[in-house]
DNA sequence: GTCCGGACTGTTATATTATAACATATCGAC
DNA sequence: GTCGATATGTTATAATATAACAGTCCGGAC
């Protein structure tokens, strides 16, 4: 719900992913196996959307026997389970920070560091809604994806 | 603004667009070249986004020698010259209903028909820059796209 | 008019992202 | 243990997008 912190205790974050991770695939009754959970750890290893190829590479560095379907699999069943979100604008993906709670996901991206916040997407979601309703239109997913840049970088480098 | 009806005189939309782009290409000093005009007529061919190789085909049926940087480099200049977008969950383009006049460009993409209606987005825009501004992030492009069931497909096939 | 520079187009090659199709392996219920 | 469903391995290929460089056109300076 807001940027992450240049410097933060990030170890904590992949520990607390991969925990709510857990719990939600037991509730849905979802096989969090091996490579899936490997996955979700890499996604998750920066707050930086993370390309399939590039998790592709990851993996073949640890000695996987790994190839594009193998990390498409993995990303579609993290994608299923509401465990991650797709970058739409960047191809890439992003672990989702509350798994389990129904929402539309909604993306700052920054230009100059690459990070994605999650946003509070209510009253967005809300706003389309309305307008989509009135026109008739019945909405079953939402794609919001914002670029700009985030305050940690705005406040480096300021008016370029 | 609204969806395009089933029956409609498409010939006046696709009149009105190359209209509304000459004059707005004079006006920003650019040049609406043959083949830039001939991709946007083709990406206004329906209201459907359109992707980039089948603009392709299309010129290259009618005799044009083209290869696929022929047709980015035209979509690209219509993209910076604010006469189509791109819709980023489908990797296609669609024209621009309203060139000139400053928009996020917000879409209402129909999974039955394939049919795209711009939204007016001001409202979901003023949600987005509230809950950035809230973060201390500075907005610079929105992509907002909303996957659902237009009243027109709605109507012929009710709750499947 | 013609020469110059920038913008536009042609062409070939290649990068990047994603999926199809089929074989094999594993898990869990019974 | 066996069966069916789910998951994974593997090869090939589809779909989308860009790099790089050569050639061409166009409009203004002179």
């Amino acid at each position: 719900m807001s940027f992450p912190l240049a410097q933060h205790d990030h170890g904590a974050c992949i520990r607390a992913a991969l925990d709510a991770a857990e719990a939600e695939c037991r509730r849905q009754g979802a096989r969090l196996t091996l490579i899936r959970r490997r996955v979700l750890e890499l996604v998750w290893s920066s707050h930086q959307p993370v390309g399939a190829y590039a998790l592709l590479e990851s993996l073949a560095r640890e000695g996987w026997s790994a190839a594009p379907p193998t990390v498409y699999r993995a990303l579609d069943f993290l994608l299923r389970h509401g465990l991650v979100h797709r970058i739409a604008l960047l191809n890439a993906f992003v672990g989702c920070t509350h798994p389990g709670q129904p929402h539309a996901g909604a993306f700052l991206l920054c230009k100059v560091c690459g990070a994605a916040a999650e946003l509070d997407d209510a009253p967005v979601v809300k706003a389309i809604a309305e307008a989509a309703a009135g026109l008739g239109f019945s909405v079953s997913r939402q794609t919001i994806e914002v670029e700009g840049v985030c305050p940690g970088c705005r406040d480096k480098d300021p008016a370029p």
